[in-house]
DNA sequence: CACATTCCGTAACGATTGCTACACATGTAA
DNA sequence: TTACATGTGTAGCAATCGTTACGGAATGTG
C-alpha cells in the first residue's frame, strides 16, 4: 500500500528520510525492546516530532512491525545465500551458526537477534501472535534446507527432521541470549561447534 | 535484615499470608516480566493495597528480586538434588534437560524458565547487573558438576569444560524459549536427546 | 496571486505509571 | 485507659505513557 511517489506529490515534502529514521527505529527497538522503548525514546533517536512519526509510520506497534520486518529481510536474505552457497544442509546448518556468532557477537550493533529477543520483550497478546507468525516462517526455511538433505539422501530416511530444526533453532535462540549477555564470538563458537556434534551420523 | 518474629510484634498485625502473595507475586513477575507487570497487576494479584505492597516488600524491584528468589532457591534445590543423584557428570546433564523439559512445560505455571526470560524483559540497567549474577551463580553449580566429572576421569584432561557449559546452557535457554512459545514436553525431550549426542566422546 | 494539500512544531489530551500522605483500625505495653 | 507502634484503605501525588488537535509553514496547481 507504499505509495512508491511515481505521481508527483502534492503538499508539503517530508523533511526526514523515511528508511533512515526506520533503521533508527530499528535498532532502538532491538536494543530496549517493545514495551521499553517509549515514542519520546524514538522521536529523540529519529530525529523528528510524534506528528511525524504518527504520519507517516502509523503507530508505535506498526512501527515495531515494520522495523522489525526491515530486520528479518535482512536476516531470510542472508540465511537464503548461506543455504544456496552450502552443498549439504550440513554444511548449510554450520554455516548458519558460525556466521550467527559472528552476527550476534558484532560491534555497533545491540547484540542478539531482534527476532529471538521480541519473543519476549513484548505483552500484547495481538503482537505476540504477529511475531509468533514471523519466526515461525524464519524457521520453515532452515526446515526446507534440511528437508532438502533428506530428499537429496543426506540423510537417512526416517530422520525427524523437525526434531534437528527444533534443536537447531534452540541452539541458535540460545546463543543469541548468551550474545545479550556479552558472550564473545570465540564463545559462541565454541558453541557452534559443539552443536554440530549432535548432527546425524557424526 | 528480615527480624524472623521471634520477639512480640507490637502494633496492628499484618492481615495476610506474605510468603503467599510473594507466591502470587512471582507467578505475575514470571509471567509477564518485570516491566510488563504493574504495581496494580500485583496488587490486584496478592489480594492487596499498594501501601501494603510497599510497606512488607520495599518497592517494585525489590519485590521483583525476591519473588525471582524465591524461584531460583527452588531450582538451585532441584539441580542440586539431581546433580547428587547422577553417578556422572554426562548423566546429571541429560537428568537436567530432561527434567527441565518437563518443568518448562508444566501445566498450570507459566511457561519457560523465569531465569531465562528475565534476561529481556526489564531494561533497568541495575536490575540488569544483579540478575546476571543470578544467572551467572546457577551456571557456577552447572560447571562444578562437569568438573567435577572431568576430576574423577569421565572427561578426558583437556576438554572444555566451560565451552560444555557454555553449550548446555544454551540448550537450555533456547528450550526455554521454545517452552514459552507453546513446544510440548516431547518435542523438548528430542531436543534435550539430541544435544546429549553432543557430549564428548559420543 | 490564491488555493488545495500535506507536513512540521507546539502543546496538550486522558490514561496509566510507580509510589505515598493521611486518617483510621488494630495490636502490645504501661 | 492511655500511650505507642504498626498495618490498612482511600485517595491522590508528580511523572510519563501513547496519541492527537491545532495553527502555521512549505510545496504543487490554477
Amino acid at each position: 500500500m507504499d505509495r512508491v511517489n511515481t505521481d508527483k506529490p502534492r503538499g508539503r515534502p517530508r523533511s526526514f528520510d523515511r528508511g533512515r529514521a526506520l533503521e533508527r527505529a530499528m535498532h532502538v527497538f532491538w536494543r530496549q525492546g517493545y514495551e521499553a522503548t517509549s515514542v519520546s525514546d524514538l522521536t529523540r533517536a529519529m530525529g523528528i516530532n510524534p506528528p511525524s512519526l504518527y504520519a507517516a509510520f502509523g503507530d508505535k506497534e506498526q512501527l515495531y512491525l515494520e522495523a522489525l520486518g526491515r530486520y528479518q529481510q535482512r536476516r531470510v536474505e542472508s540465511m537464503a545465500k548461506w543455504f544456496d552457497e552450502e552443498p549439504t544442509a550440513k554444511a548449510a546448518v554450520r554455516r548458519l551458526l558460525t556466521e550467527a556468532a559472528t552476527e550476534l557477537a558484532r560491534a555497533g550493533a545491540p547484540r542478539g537477534s531482534m527476532l529471538v529477543l521480541s519473543a519476549m520483550q513484548c505483552s500484547s497478546d495481538a503482537l505476540q501472535a504477529k511475531l509468533a507468525e514471523r519466526r515461525a516462517s524464519v524457521r520453515a526455511i532452515l526446515k526446507a534446507r534440511i528437508d532438502r538433505g533428506l530428499h537429496e539422501g543426506e540423510l537417512a530416511r526416517g530422520i525427524d527432521t523437525d526434531a534437528l530444526v527444533d534443536f537447531y533453532s534452540a541452539v541458535f535462540q540460545g546463543m543469541s541470549l548468551q550474545a545479550r549477555a556479552g558472550a564473545s564470538r570465540k564463545r559462541l563458537l565454541a558453541t557452534a561447534a559443539l552443536a554440530m556434534r549432535a548432527w546425524p551420523g557424526g
